[in-house]
DNA sequence: AGCTTTTTGGTACTTTAGTATGAGCGCCTT
DNA sequence: AAGGCGCTCATACTAAAGTACCAAAAAGCT
């Protein structure tokens, strides 16, 4: 918020000694009024392409945001969403107890447990709704 | 193509007019040059956020298009990317004989057949692999 | 320290997924 | 008409996945 304050007031800024820069060529006669316009128009292009770029990229990271407080209130805890990521990067259950070093037997409990909290039959199933829910990226 | 050529050919031509009409503004007195500078510093604005957001939405169709070649081009049949739809969904594969109408026999058999098309092991490592080969939609 | 939650692990079992193989049927092409 | 391809289905099997239940460390909280 801050940066945006800032920002507009350097444009005000600029517009202002665009105007005074304006009337100072007419007055002398050095610069012709086409050649101001032409600087005030691609200034204002380029702050115009600039500014809907930083709103779409907000648009878009809001659009998609993984969403930290859903996961606590499904109970979810960091291991199991870790056990999650896993599970959606396509990997078994042995797959997973190696790469986190520790027992299929753990990753079963994991993983069920994973199931009921996001209300799924299987684990396919658990990546679609953890993506509707948010708390993966899709 | 067409279009781009006819927006920039008008945006041309207008900021020819609004140059006359700066001339004629400064000769006849009736409007200031600040004016004349703002319509165009607003004018330009405009065409820079419309420009930018085209581009934009451009980029943002392009990064995520599910391409039907590649999906030939992996001798995956239509009813195998059906299935292949319905895995990505969650389902098992007696949900989706059901839904397709068919025995869950005939499902293992296009399971099995698209695992080998999409390189995988497991469906899920299938529905990863597909969505990075651009055949599913991320 | 005492209590709770998390993480870990096991056994035993059921269900689902996946493989291998064979076979019949319809459609299209040569 | 014959061969190729896609779709269908079945059997028999192996391998994963998932459930139920239990239990003990480990970590966090008050």
């Amino acid at each position: 918020m801050k940066k945006t304050v800032f920002v507009f007031s350097a444009l005000i800024i600029a517009l202002l000694i665009l105007f005074q820069l304006s009337k100072y060529s007419y007055i002398s006669g050095d610069l012709s009024i086409e050649v101001g316009i032409a600087v005030v128009a691609v200034v204002f292009f380029i702050i115009g392409i600039y500014i809907n770029k930083r709103t779409l990229n907000r648009e878009r990271q809001v659009s998609n945001p993984i969403d930290p407080e859903k996961i606590e209130k499904l109970g979810i805890s960091k291991r199991e969403y870790e056990v999650l990521l896993c599970i959606s990067k396509g990997l078994s259950n042995k797959e997973i107890a190696e790469q986190l070093f520790v027992s299929e037997s753990t990753i079963k409990t994991h993983v069920s447990n994973l199931l009921v909290k996001l209300n799924a039959k299987r684990r396919t199933q658990a990546i679609q709704n953890a993506k509707n829910l948010k708390i993966l990226a899709v």
